[in-house]
DNA sequence: TGAGGCGTCTGTGGTGTTAA
DNA sequence: TTAACACCACAGACGCCTCA
């Protein structure tokens, strides 16, 4: 069974939504079939000339050797972006959830707190007391895909601003932007609508009860009172803010999948 | 609770490119 | 030359977040 990265044809020059289509409807569903003999058949000349069903193909055996490879970069560059989730499967050891509590979101309001996880384990970085942009490097380094809610519009154009030398890494990770995928997958309202929808469960209601939700208040509680109590609570908040990424995302993929 | 700033995605229509 | 399709630009919608 090919993979769902196998299955997608939109990273070759001048093929689109309609052109998969047609690749689909001709009974070429993988890139191995795309390069086999019912591919040159079912394509050529109907669908493509032969030369450049070669270009594809070859374009085809460098994508496969660039998965051989770890290489989520090149993908970054040719797959479209509501496409990366597709790169879950092959990425998902090397795949960081990423979510950011700030001041504000304006361009001169500044992060207070990082969540960054793996799927199953949560690190923290608190601004004051953990939080370096070497450290931060270091994990982004590390990760072949990148996931948060809403993040293209906010979290990612923030870290850019804050860590200027992780700017460059950023870039060449692919995103999945859960915010934009859920509602490919029907799913709309914000992340903790989303997550109440799809049966996610949080363990802590404690931020909810006492403070409407609200990390920022939360924040100020323990800078004015300087009770760890309060710190605590902000953290175990954002620690469940992170870890619900994964489900989520799986969520939407399973559904995607059956489209 | 609504407003405002921000940046992205989606849908749409026009234009350019490619293949027959 | 023509038709089909990709690509680009634009506008509107949307959710994030904090503030008042």
């Amino acid at each position: 069974m090919a993979r769902d990265i196998e299955r997608c044809f939109l990273l070759l020059p001048g093929v689109g939504s309609v052109k998969q289509q047609r690749l689909f409807s001709a009974g070429v569903s993988s890139w191995q079939e795309f390069r086999s003999e019912k591919g040159l058949e079912a394509l050529v000349p109907k669908v493509m000339s032969f030369d450049k069903w070669k270009r594809c193909c070859k374009l085809l055996d460098y994508a496969e050797e660039k998965l051989l490879l770890g290489d989520s970069s090149f993908f970054a560059g040719v797959l479209p972006r509501d496409e990366h989730w597709r790169l879950y499967e092959p990425f998902r050891e090397e795949t960081i959830f990423l979510d950011i509590e700030t001041t504000g979101a304006s361009r001169y309001d500044r992060i207070n707190m990082i969540g960054i996880s793996d799927g199953a384990d949560v690190r923290t970085m608190l601004r004051g007391f953990n939080m370096d942009e070497e450290l931060f490097l270091s994990q982004v380094k590390k990760a072949k895909l990148l996931v948060t809610f809403n993040g293209a519009s906010f979290d990612i154009p923030f870290l850019k601003r804050s860590f200027p030398k992780a700017k460059h890494f950023i870039e060449r990770i692919p995103h999945i932007d859960l915010r934009h995928l859920c509602a490919r997958a029907g799913l709309k309202g914000g992340l903790k609508n989303i997550e109440r929808e799809v049966g996610i469960t949080r363990k802590n209601r404690t931020v909810e009860r006492i403070f409407g939700g609200d990390p920022l208040l939360l924040w100020r509680t323990f800078i004015a009172s300087g009770d760890d109590y309060y710190l605590q609570l902000l953290i175990e908040y954002n620690e469940e803010d992170t870890l619900n990424l994964r489900p989520l995302l799986e969520h939407c993929i399973r559904v995607l999948r059956e489209k």
